[in-house]
DNA sequence: AGGATTTGACCATG
DNA sequence: CATGGTCAAATCCT
């Protein structure tokens, strides 16, 4: 990220964005201080001794995000967003003469609309998580400058519950391998539910600039073959086997045996991730091979690293 | 056989 | 025009 304006050179809504967002930060910082405290305080009940309760400082959090949003969204019209939905919408049917243009008529092969950045949620981590959903690979496309291949997926329950929820994962990094997944939109289908039913810190006021909060503790206790990109470290259930091994990203069926295990190296080493998403709400999942972290512990981690990549893009 | 992935083609966007 | 995102036929896997 390589923004360095300061809030100075900012737009005025953007300089109260990033007031307010460090506002937050800094309600998240004492709130990991408390955490802290408590921890080391055993089961005391000595939070207590902080000035400021818990709770307070949650809904502290909560309130400046509500705040960033409206501002954020009131400010810009973020042509952008207007794009977000997945505008399938040439069909083309209307090419009666557009069939022969090029011949190939009917098949409809590129007919979309490129989706923009709004409501994305980019991550990096150094292994590839499940996540809790079923995802299904539809592509594959060598980037340029970069040296691994970015893949798609949509969710499996694409067709069957419209749910419009898709991810880009890229490795970016070899050794030691990181990758970098955006997810698109959000699950709509059911399965999301009934799978990850993560902590959430709603936002006290009901608009639908709604805040949310979340994380969960890794959510396969036992999948794992290993396999980066294997089907369990993706997605649940089916086989969506595959997501290639490596930069190629495209093992035949490679997760039962032999090279299963062979990318699991030092990667369990805390592999928490920053989370931001970009269209007005929050989240962050944390994970682990086990389940090292303490679901506080890894809930200010979250929420600062949050504010951080808030502030870099909003100082963007 | 059914479902998932691969891969080349297509096209919107910048 | 180059690039990136998606589609869908072909192929593979279970």
């Amino acid at each position: 990220m390589e923004c360095p304006s300061r809030p100075a050179n900012l737009p005025s809504s953007r300089k109260h964005a990033v007031e307010e967002l460090l506002r937050g930060q800094e309600s998240a910082k004492k709130l990991r201080d408390l955490f802290n405290a408590l921890s080391r305080a055993g089961a005391g009940g000595d939070g207590a001794r902080h000035p400021v309760s818990a709770e307070d400082l949650v809904v502290n959090v909560l309130q400046s995000f509500d705040n960033t949003l409206s501002l954020l969204s009131r400010a810009e019209p973020d042509p952008d967003e207007v794009s977000q939905v997945p505008v399938k919408a040439c069909v083309k049917s209307e090419d009666s003469e557009e069939s022969s243009k090029t011949s190939v008529p009917r098949d409809r092969r590129g007919c979309y609309k490129r989706r923009k950045t709004s409501n994305t949620k980019t991550r990096l981590d150094h292994n590839l998580i499940d996540d809790g959903h079923q995802w299904r690979k539809y592509g594959q496309k060598a980037i340029l400058n970069s040296e691994f291949p970015r893949n798609y997926f949509r969710c499996t329950h694409k067709i069957d519950q419209g749910c419009q929820a898709t991810k880009q994962v890229q490795k970016i990094k070899d050794d030691p391998p990181i990758y970098r997944t955006i997810y698109q939109g959000h699950h709509t289908c059911k399965s999301l539910l009934l799978k990850s039913p993560p902590l959430i810190l709603d936002s006290p006021s009901p608009g639908d600039s709604s805040i949310l909060v979340s994380f969960n503790t890794s959510l396969t206790p036992k999948q794992d073959n290993h396999n980066p990109f294997s089907s369990s470290t993706f997605s649940s259930v089916k086989h969506e086997q595959k997501l290639p091994s490596d930069d190629d990203l495209t093992p035949r069926s490679g997760c039962h045996d032999g090279n299963s295990n062979s990318n699991n190296n030092q990667s369990a080493s805390s592999d928490y991730y920053a989370v931001f998403e970009s269209a007005g709400e929050i989240s962050a999942l944390s994970s682990d091979q086990g389940d090292v972290m303490s679901s506080s512990h890894s809930l200010d981690l979250i929420v600062e690293s949050d504010f951080d990549d808030l502030l870099d893009i909003v100082e963007c």
